[in-house]
Order: structure tokens, then sequence, then C-alpha cells
DNA sequence: TCATGTGAAAACGTTCACAGCA
DNA sequence: TGCTGTGAACGTTTTCACATGA
């Protein structure tokens, strides 16, 4: 749905298979560091618990690259997703809240790397801001809008608890980030504009323990074969 | 998919709804708590960020329990809610790796709400085995498997760095787990049988801007609209 | 021979539009 | 009149099945 005059675009990728090329990504990865060359979509899928059919339509709208008969080149397939996922863009991060949470986050394997970096960390509480945390220095809230141009957030991530995150969340909305990811459980408010995506430990393992509900304790291995891992996405 | 004799099942519950449940059900009882009585499928609709007709849809799947020209009673709502998710149940939980992450998790507001429970917390870094963290004292991994019958965990919390995520993802699915609920930046493989979720900044991130990449940095609200905020589901 | 790439079919999920009821 | 509940239309995603090419 993300329509509009975009002129010489290579495919339409659809929202389903964005969501798992970042994780074909991370299997290619490490099957390059066990020093795998070739990969088949039917290898891929099982690692991925995603059937092979699937894996070969998803690769097949980056561009068809792979050699009958042979399988995928790995390095060359990673190229290709990171270049579908835009890893060449320049994204400044802004963390709020430097709680546990916030640390875990702020010193995350994975962050820096991509195009991801820190343009600075938030928080209010005068015994933490001043404090270096991983990388960052943390700031105080009220700093949040004199970053320098070039690190303007363009993601706000907020990892405070319930009752300061709306307010948070608007301060991040006034200094123009385009997308906010929230560990808060509380529901936000935020202009249409802003994409908006929680991540939420009660809300996961509701949903878990909705499907081990009605899944017998001790099932057949044919049935559970069709019961696919909860998938990563809009799921989103 | 979760096909099979189940008899009296009330109805199919689609994966999709399951994942958007625990969505309404939070703005609901941040509603009853602003004293509100009723609420309509538009209302909750633009709160959740989601179709009005969709959202009529999904609590249909629950039974029909709104009242034409005036919406839905919001305490019975939830109710119901909860019943379809399967709150009664009881939900162990085990939690490995108390770093920043295991910590923010086994504190985590809404964690034991619910049927979910800590039913231990487990590392093997001789500085942090015997410590109180939160609501429970952190325990070597070993003792995984001494757990008492009652505390078995049905979901194993994997909050380690990515080296050791597969041996303790092993070491869960050895006592029984029956669904992983994994952290570490690490594919992991598990038996079919068992129920698997990755919950990672990376990916999220990567996810946002690959949307944002395509956005135009300052969009009409016309076509914005349509940009619904990522899900949840799997997310999903 | 083996595994990709892809039309076509099936399954699934969303949205529309309106009948039905308070 | 206002809002739910739901068939039917629509769009998207998955899966099948096989032609194609190394």
């Amino acid at each position: 749905m993300v329509g509009g005059a975009e002129g010489s675009s290579p495919r339409r990728i659809p929202e389903a298979t964005v969501a798992r090329l970042p994780v074909y990504e991370r299997i290619l990865t490490e099957m390059l560091r066990s020093g795998d060359l070739t990969v088949s979509s039917e290898q891929l899928g099982s690692r991925a618990r995603v059937n092979a059919a699937k894996v070969r339509k998803d690769l097949s709208l980056l561009g068809s690259f792979g050699t009958r008969g042979t399988g995928y080149d790995i390095a060359f397939l990673v190229a290709q997703i990171q270049r579908a996922l835009g890893v060449d863009g320049d994204w400044p991060v802004a963390v709020v809240g430097l709680g546990n949470l916030g640390r875990a986050l702020v010193n995350a394997e994975g962050f820096s790397s991509r195009g991801f970096r820190i343009a600075g960390a938030f928080d209010i509480d005068p015994a933490v801001v001043g404090q270096q945390v991983g990388p960052v220095v943390v700031r105080h809230l009220d700093e949040l809008g004199l970053l320098e141009v070039g690190d303007r957030p363009t993601i706000g991530v907020v990892a405070t608890p319930a009752a300061p995150a709306q307010q948070v969340t608007d301060a991040l909305v006034a200094v123009g980030v385009r997308a906010i990811l929230t560990f808060a459980p509380a529901v936000l408010e935020v202009p249409a504009p802003v994409l908006l995506r929680y991540v939420d430990l009660s809300i996961d393992l509701q949903v878990m323990s909705f499907f081990l509900a009605r899944q017998p304790a001790e099932p057949l291995a044919d049935e559970l074969a069709q019961l696919r891992a909860v998938g990563l996405t809009p799921r989103r």
C-alpha cells in the first residue's frame, strides 16, 4: 500500500516478503561464516521455517539470480537482500529511556551495523543523565531538539515505562521522527504519517499461549509440521 | 492450521485476529480506567489503527455481544477477549540470561499479570547466580531440570547473547518447553512441535526503514492514511 | 538431473455495503 | 437513527505444479 509515482523502482515487494528478508539475511550470513557458498531454496526454507516455494517467490522479487540445478550464491544473495532493504541509507535513531531495556538496546549487537546508528540517548533521571552507556552519553530529554541537523533522528525508540510513553512519543514526533518503535506497554497516539510499531512481551506471550492452548500437549509429528512458527510480521 | 478433532471449540479464530486481540484488550482496559462504559467499533478501531469493519469481524468471532445502536460493553468485552485468549491458563515461563534485557523482562509490567508467571530465572555467570532480580532469585542454568513439577516451564524466554542461544534453547527444549521466545540475534533450530518466535530490534528497524525509504519524506495526508502502522503480528 | 522461476489455483484476510435490531 | 453482524467482493499471500535452463 505504499502507492505513489516511484518511476524506476524495480518491482513491488510485498510487506510479507519484506518481513522475511532480514531473516533470510541472517541465516545466509551465518552460513557464510560456516564456509558455505551456495544454498537451495529448500535449505534456506527449512532453516527459516518457510515453504521452499515461498523462498523462491520472495527471492525472485529481487531479481532472478539463482542457478538452476545448483541454488543461490550466498554472498551475492546477501548483497541483493541488503540492497533491497536499503542498507545504503543512514538512519539516525533516538533512544528514550535508559532503564534496563534501554541499556540493552543501546548495547545491542547488530544495532549500529546496518544503516542504523544511535543519534542520541535520552532520559530525565538526573542519576542517569550524563552517564556513559555503551557507546553514548545520556542526555536530558529536553535536549532532544538540540541535536545537530545530521543527527536529527528519523526513528524514535521508546523504552520508558507506560506512564510517560505518550509524552515521550509526542516529543519525538515534535522533533520530526518518521517512525516510532515502542517497548512501553501502553497504547500510543501518533499523527497518521508516523509509522508506529509495538514490541511487547506480554502480547507475544499471549499470542503464543493462544496457540499452545489449542494444541494437543503431545501432538503427532505430522500435524505439527503444519504449525508454522508464529511469524515475524504484521505483522504484523 | 491447528487442525484436528477439537469438538466443541466455539469458532476458528484466525491468527491475524489473535494478534489484534491483546491490542484491543489494552485499549479497552485503559478506557475502563478512564471511566468509559461502552465503545463503538469506530472508536476502538481508530485507537488501534484498524478499520472499524475489521474490529467488528474480529469481535464477532468471539460471539455476538455488541448492542446495535450503542456499541459494546467494555467490561464484558474485556472478559470475552481474555476468555478467548485463555487467560485462565497457567503458563510458567523460564527466563534465561539476566543481562540488561533479562532484567527488564523479569521486571516487566504486565508479565505476571495474565496467566504468566516466572517459574525461574537462569544464568551461568557466577556473579549473577544467586542474586535477587526483581521477583526472583537467579539460579544456575544447570538447575533448569530441577524445577518442581508445577514450575516446569511451558514457555522459555532466551535473553542471552547470540553465541550461547542455541545451546540454551536446546536446554529449554530438553526440559519440555512447548514454545520459545527469543531475543537473541541468532537463528535457532527447534524440533517442529516447539513454537518459535523471534523478537528482534534490528529486524523491526529494517522493516520500518524499508517503508520509510519508499515513502516521501513530507507526504500528503491522503496517501498516508493508507499507510497503516506496521502491525503486531506475525507479526506479525 | 536437479533446482530455479513463475503462471495459475487455492487459501486467507480485508473491506464494502447493507440488512437487522435496539 | 445509529451501530452491529455478516454475506459477498476484493486484494493479497501462499501453495502448487511444471516448463525452463544450467
